[in-house]
DNA sequence: AGAACGATCGACT
DNA sequence: GTCGATCGTTCTA
């Protein structure tokens, strides 16, 4: 299993959310895989940040897992009803991270459909309504405050690079892709951050 | 003890 | 495009 180390945590966030883009998030349920491919990331970095939840290393109950060793998850509840999932970065005492926004489903689709739908699914299913926003991500792959402060080098949650690290044989097709930065999502509060280009996409050229 | 607010989503016009 | 849901976290007093 080609998982990534805490090495690839423990660097710039910024690097750290464009060169997750195109890698794999696995979650491992009862034993089944769900795994999609990264397509959106945003950074958020407490030290000069004013949209991280730990701007000016402001550290609380919430906050303390960013100050984690790098490698580890970050799950909060957002607007009473939606969790997101980061990945801590930077070493231990800078609280950093990338907060996962979209992902493509690779493996275990079925099951996402279900958890994110439960009994009643829409009439006409939009495969791409199933994880483009970090709400949705988690629900899909049933990611709640209890996974919080996982250990991103173990065995239940973890980023790889491959799809045959979590079974997926079939070569997919080479794909012309490019990264576009921009301003992130619901930030405008953040003063000058608002305007920091540190939303990462996955966009196939045209 | 109480108030304000939010790194979103889905329903609706 | 707008808008309400919903509740934990944080800050103030």
């Amino acid at each position: 299993m080609a998982i990534l180390s805490r090495d690839f945590y423990d660097r710039d966030t910024l690097t750290v959310a464009r060169e997750l883009l195109g890698r794999y998030v696995v979650r491992v349920l009862d034993g089944h895989f769900l795994a999609g491919r990264i397509t959106e990331t945003e950074a958020y970095i407490g030290r000069c940040d004013k949209a991280c939840h730990a701007y000016g290393y402001r550290r609380t109950e919430r906050t303390d897992p960013l100050f984690m060793e790098p490698g580890h998850a970050y799950i909060y509840l957002i607007y009473g009803i939606h969790n997101c999932l980061n990945f801590v970065t930077e070493p231990a005492g800078e609280p950093a991270a990338v907060l996962l926004r979209a992902v493509e489903p690779v493996c275990g689709e079925d099951i996402m459909y279900h958890l994110r739908y439960g009994e009643a699914p829409p009439s006409q299913y939009k495969r791409r309504n199933l994880t483009n926003g970090p709400g949705k991500v988690c629900k899909a792959l049933s990611l709640t405050r209890a996974q919080n402060r996982t250990d991103l080098t173990g065995k239940l949650l973890f980023l790889c690079d491959s799809p045959s690290d979590f079974g997926i044989s079939a070569t997919l097709s080479p794909e012309t892709e490019q990264i576009i930065a921009g301003p992130r999502i619901g930030v405008d509060y953040a003063e000058e951050a608002k305007d920091f280009l540190w939303n990462y996409r996955l966009v196939r050229e045209v």
